[in-house]
DNA sequence: TAGGTATATGTGCACGAGAACATATTGAAA
DNA sequence: TTTCAATATGTTCTCGTGCACATATACCTA
């Protein structure tokens, strides 16, 4: 079963040369006459030769450096998660030689952005993780990655055709299509839908596009027409209350509503005040969510584990690097229902 | 912020005496006056030295040897995840020196269970990790190893006061609150639910309790009286159909079933050839579940991510081995619900 | 006090890889 | 053919531990 582990030094013996020249070849370090090459380089090929990741730890003290770039969770509370499970990551793999530094950036300030990824592209990198929230500034930063010859992996959001190694995130799209289902076995015949983007920042639209036609597409195709389904896009915190009253006035027959974003608290609090009881969905284990949760205003979140995808990209790079596995293009993390009666376990 | 690392060389040139005798400190192993034993300790203890595991690793070979006692799935397929989060351990961690080693016992057979922890008491472990599924050999297999001085983790079937280190498992009154809750945000006022425990082995009828007791609380919590709750116990595959169908028609209100175990899947093929339209929960990510699942015969599972609490269970084991961290008595790990929608990623 | 034996302490090697340094081999120009 | 450099190959030391072995003290008895 177990093949046998050859050590560099076997492998000298077997090819007839000093422990030296096979480790030139291992590391393409040159200075090896074509004939030596070739006939070590059989050898290597044929055994499968991995080197002994405890000793190359031990004799060059650190084996990896890994860079995470992602938004400072004080400016966004949501990103609190992620850091801690970077932070696990850390305590995690100390042990064994790698080494991860966390940079972070004010997730309103493009610039600073840019300001933090100098310091990783200048740095002496092995790998980088990396939350690309702004679109236009994440691609230079990638094209920076690969002239640095720095490989570079994506969390949270996706980008298209982004060259990074690995992605780790949720599908939107079947986030949405989940919030339709749920609300759809609550819900009856001829009862309506409303869709509420809450929209203070503009880098947020895609995401919630995906999940909004994930939600349509649902319930059209269990049969519920269009005219069923109203979408309201509220484009500052101020003006929900109002906008959301009226939508409700005007349709009386709307029973539940599907928030995209996290904001879903700031609806709990209006059905709250005028005692209005709606079948409500929304994201993310923010504070106020939980909160609202528990007292039975809010029915589902829907949860995109950041930590477990921090981790998890973590990992991959490791994988990576390390072991040198050619993995998954995308990893998708389990999109998951939280009701009230779970919950406990997923705030640990 | 970090303190320095210390190595051995270190402590001896500080306490001014050779590594040998360090060495002899560190590991308790004799042959040291009172008096320099009691100076380097002081030293010792004042810096917390820690080995360096790397290079421990590489003078040792393996650091630590584990052994896993679980159910074969070639027996009850619902293993067959758990086997698969040990197995990502073994490669997650086989390049740092940590061995794992697989002892599969027959689920029906005791004596079975008997026979394969002989072989891991009398063995050279330092650990073992194992889901103890009967009782009464557990709880025999438990003083053995504490005679032994093996330490060990139970994941899956929680045993109080077991004397486990930690146990990895779901909270399973929880469990059967969440499908409470699921089941009466579904239904309506005065329709009726249907426990059904399919009871083949009585090593199981404790988890069908729990979960029983959870539902039933929490659907009294919301003022369902009990005569709306109804219980049906089948201890025998063949009589499901007959039983089943009596209930029913007996008792026409009822709309909505919950299955304790992962046999719903014969519940809902009854069903599916009956024509009947039932809200429908149970457990596990069975092939057979997941089928009907699919087809909308099934509403929700509830699933105990076997996998990870494996997988979890050995971390847990190197985190008190190498670490030496006192963790907690108890991981609980979220109870997940999953429909159709957001099947894919827990199937990966 | 010499001799011997416990007991206490110090030293050297191995683990496997990496890299600096040392040595050997080639080839080309004088 | 000699000389020198360029290239190829071999040797040795380091990383931190653990353990076997070597050496050094203390203590006891004749």
């Amino acid at each position: 079963m177990n093949r046998p582990v050859y050590t560099l030094k076997d492998i000298a013996e077997l090819a007839q040369v000093s422990r030296g020249t096979v480790d030139r070849v291992v590391h393409g370090r040159g200075k090896v006459s074509k004939k030596t090459y070739s006939k070590v380089k059989l050898i290597l090929d044929k055994i499968d030769y991995k080197p002994n990741l405890v000793a190359q730890t031990l004799r060059k003290g650190v084996l990896y450096e890994i860079a995470v770039l992602m938004p400072d969770y004080q400016y966004e509370i949501y990103w609190k998660r992620a850091f801690e499970g970077v932070n696990k990551a850390i305590t995690d793999y100390a042990s064994f030689g790698i080494t991860i530094q966390t940079f972070l950036f004010n997730p309103y300030e493009s610039l600073n952005f840019k300001q933090q990824y100098e310091k990783i592209v200048s740095g002496k990198f092995s790998a980088v993780l990396v939350a690309p929230i702004f679109y236009k500034e994440s691609l230079v930063f990638f094209s920076k990655c690969r002239d640095a010859g720095l490989p570079y992996f994506t969390f949270n959001t996706y980008l298209e055709d982004s060259g990074a190694i690995t992605h780790i995130g949720v599908d939107l799209f079947q986030n949405g299509k989940t919030a339709g289902s749920l609300m759809h076995k609550v819900l009856s015949g001829d009862d309506e839908y409303l869709v509420m983007h809450i929209n203070e920042e503009l880098k947020n639209s895609r995401h919630m596009q995906e999940k909004e036609q994930g939600f349509n597409q649902y319930l059209v195709n269990k049969g519920v027409v269009a005219d069923q389904i109203h979408v309201l896009t509220v484009d500052g915190i101020e003006k929900i209350e109002g906008q959301l009253m009226q939508k409700l006035s005007d349709v009386d027959k709307i029973k539940g509503i599907f928030v995209t974003t996290s904001k879903v608290w700031m609806v709990a609090k209006i059905l709250h005040t005028h005692a209005l009881d709606k079948v409500l969905i929304g994201s993310d284990l923010l504070e106020e969510n939980v909160h609202y949760l528990n007292t039975g205003i809010i029915d589902f979140l829907i949860f995109q584990n950041p930590l477990l995808q921090a981790n998890l990209g973590i990992q991959s790079i490791i994988d990576h690097l390390v072991f040198k596995n050619k993995i998954h293009d995308r990893i998708l993390l389990p999109i998951e229902i939280i009701i009230k009666e779970n919950l406990r376990e997923f705030q640990a």
